[in-house]
DNA sequence: CAACTGACGATAG
DNA sequence: CCTATCGCCAGTT
C-alpha cells in the first residue's frame, strides 16, 4: 500500500460532520511530512474517488482556499454538514476535528 | 535526471 | 498579524 492510496483511504473514512487537517491525514497515512501530497491528491483524485475534499482544512482550523477560489464553496459544504465557524472564520477543533481512535496508535 | 508545483506545517523574526 | 525559510511528498514537465 503506497502513501497515496493510504491517503485516499483515510480521506474516505472521514465521517460526515467532521474535519481533518492535511498534516493529520498525512500522519495517519504513514508520513507526517506528506501534507503536500495530500494537497495534490485533493486536486487530482477528489473527482474520481469521490473524496470529501471539503472536510480537509489546515492546521489552524481555517480553509486554505482564497476567497473566490473555492473558499465560499467549501465553507458552504461544511456548514451544510453542521460544521460552524467562529468570528475569525475558524473551525473549533474541540467540536469538529475528526479524532480516529483506531489510528491513534498505528 | 532536474526543476517545478500544490489548498501544508513548524519555526523564526 | 505578516513574511520568510526549511522540510518533506509525489506527479508533471
Amino acid at each position: 500500500m503506497n502513501f497515496t492510496a493510504m491517503v485516499v483511504d483515510v480521506l474516505k473514512s472521514i465521517p460526515h460532520g467532521k474535519v481533518a487537517t492535511y498534516g493529520q491525514i498525512a500522519t495517519l497515512a504513514g508520513n507526517r511530512f506528506g501534507a503536500r501530497q495530500v494537497v495534490w491528491i485533493l486536486n487530482s483524485l477528489s473527482e474520481k474517488e469521490k473524496l470529501p475534499w471539503h472536510r480537509v482544512i489546515n492546521s489552524q482550523g481555517r480553509i486554505s482556499l482564497k476567497r473566490g477560489a473555492g473558499y465560499e464553496h467549501q465553507k458552504k459544504l461544511l456548514l451544510e454538514e453542521g460544521i460552524k465557524f467562529d468570528k475569525a472564520d475558524k473551525i473549533n477543533f474541540k467540536l469538529f476535528l475528526w479524532q480516529p481512535k483506531l489510528f491513534s496508535r498505528a
